[in-house]
RNA sequence: GCCGUCGUAGCUUAGCGGUAGAGCGCUCGGCUGUUAACCGAGUGGUCGCCGGUUCGAAUCCGGUCGACGGCGCCA
């Protein structure tokens, strides 16, 4: 660049933070808009950090590199320098003067990018892979990465040990038809599944390790077309030995406190620039209400949700449950009918089982689904007996029973839904990169 | 699986029985401070597919495929 070389490397965060105002920089990036006139062009340069507005002049370049930006179609990638300096007509209030360009890949005009913005949800799916580069999906992606983050660190000061449990399962465990079937080419075991759960194996582990966690994804084969549903997401599930309902359920509200907080402090600018009210998450406080079942049905009732005692919450009775409420809300002690065989039933009152769901306000759905699981091989096979449930397949989480199973708990969380909460999210889609659902596959 | 809505240029869409229109994009030209820049010209469509009704179908009817949204179920 007029033989003195590239100015030092900075980010456009850098720069828009103000405090390079006079040095000469230079960025790298993708061109996010372009306007130029026969003197003078505006091309504004993206990276991952933020998008600024940069002021070209024909006279501060060489005819070329001039030619060169002004024609520069969008999505094209270059580098520039040039001075930094404020200046209130810039967006951002801060601009470069640029003294340089290189350009690294420009966009060929027969194919422009193809998106902008306003274009359908069917076209912005089929480009998935152009539209994560638009700054919605990568605030959403920045929030994202925290909230993994923030679950990490959360387990790390518990004490939690992190362990990894297997993908392809042998069992259906429960509801068989909402279970991906794979081939898996051997003569005696054709067939495998896809695993929806680890927690019959972190119940194998939680015996050894006492407090352990996961993060996998989880694939579930439900026809499912709603606002709050992946074919494969994301599961942060955690077992704890020695624990019950009351304790596990301290873990969970700790957990989603730690993950809000860590994201008012790490990402507050991409959730605002998102659209979401800070106010509204910052009242998420410790501890969360709890309704034992009948209290949520009554509750539900009282606000117009049509629900009868011993039927399941559906969305429908959920959203109106917790449509005015800013916190999430724990059920618990469900009635033992309606919960899958492992919940161990209240010793104190046995038609109901020591269990809790943690739904999101808003209608974000269930974004935990917690227990204390059957301790011995009684209750347990009594269980399976009365949900018809084959044994056989069983043996080895039988055998848990058979030798020193102690009280343990734990919870699977959602983590999209607890993304897509977070974010204000009209659809979880918007919070996962390539979203898998059960007509979308591609790209 | 069920219910609903929708498939017209690269995108967003108008037209809803009489030879297919616009905005954006892209190309060319103009413009020395633009903010979804503007001005002028150009480019671009066998109206998802199959069949029926009709003198005539993008338009009406039947079917089919696809997409999106919602429900049941779940995290």
């Amino acid at each position: 660049m007029r033989g003195l070389g590239w100015a030092p490397v900075h980010t456009i965060g850098e720069v828009l933070r103000g405090t390079l105002a006079g040095q000469h920089v230079q960025l790298r990036g993708w061109l996010h808009r372009n306007r130029a006139s026969g003197q003078i062009a505006f091309p504004q340069l993206r990276d991952s950090t933020g998008v600024i507005q940069c002021v070209a002049r024909r006279d501060s370049l060489s005819p070329e590199q001039f030619d060169a930006i002004a024609k520069l179609l969008p999505e094209s990638s270059l580098r520039l320098q040039g001075m930094v300096r404020a200046d209130p007509r810039a967006p951002g209030g801060f601009e470069v003067a640029v003294d340089g360009i290189e350009v690294v890949a420009a966009v060929d005009p027969a194919r422009p990018f193809p998106l902008r913005g306003d274009e359908g949800d069917e076209f912005l799916l089929d480009n998935r892979h152009l539209w994560l580069r638009s700054t919605s999906m990568t605030a959403a992606l920045k929030v994202r990465a925290q909230v993994f983050r923030a679950i990490d660190d959360f387990f790390a000061q518990e004490g939690y040990y992190e362990v990894q449990s297997p993908s392809f399962v042998s069992g259906a465990c429960e509801g068989g038809s909402t279970l991906f079937k794979v081939e898996y080419g051997d003569e005696e075991q054709k067939e495998v599944y896809l695993t929806q759960s680890w927690q019959l194996y972190a119940e194998a582990m939680v015996q050894g390790l006492e407090h352990i966690y996961t993060v996998a994804p989880s694939f579930r084969a439900e026809k499912s077309r709603t606002r709050r549903h992946l074919t494969e997401f994301w599961h942060c599930e955690a077992e704890a030995a020695w624990m019950g309902n009351d304790g596990i359920m301290e873990v969970e509200e700790r957990l989603i406190f730690h993950i809000v907080d860590w994201c008012l402090r790490t990402v507050a600018p991409e959730l605002t620039a998102l659209g979401r009210d800070l106010g509204t998450l910052r009242q998420v406080r410790l501890p969360f209400p709890r309704y034992r079942y009948e209290e949520a049905v009554e509750l539900a009732a009282s606000k117009g949700a049509e629900i009868s005692m011993g039927e399941d919450f559906t969305y429908a009775v959920e959203k109106i449950l917790t449509g005015d409420l800013t916190v999430p809300i724990f059920i618990t002690h469900f009635p033992t009918a309606i919960k899958p065989f492992y919940h161990r039933p209240d010793p104190a009152d046995p038609t109901h089982v020591l269990c809790n769901d943690l739904l999101a306000p808003s209608g974000y759905g269930e974004i935990v689904g917690a227990g204390e699981r059957c301790v011995t091989l009684e209750e347990l096979l009594a269980r399976m007996q009365k949900q018809g449930i084959d044994p056989a397949p069983y043996e080895w989480y039988l055998d848990l029973r058979r030798y020193g199973a102690v009280p343990h708990a734990g919870f699977g969380m959602g983590i999209d839904r607890v993304v897509a909460w977070i974010c204000g999210a009209d659809h979880i889609k918007n919070v996962v990169p390539f979203p898998r659902m059960m007509r979308r596959v591609y790209p």
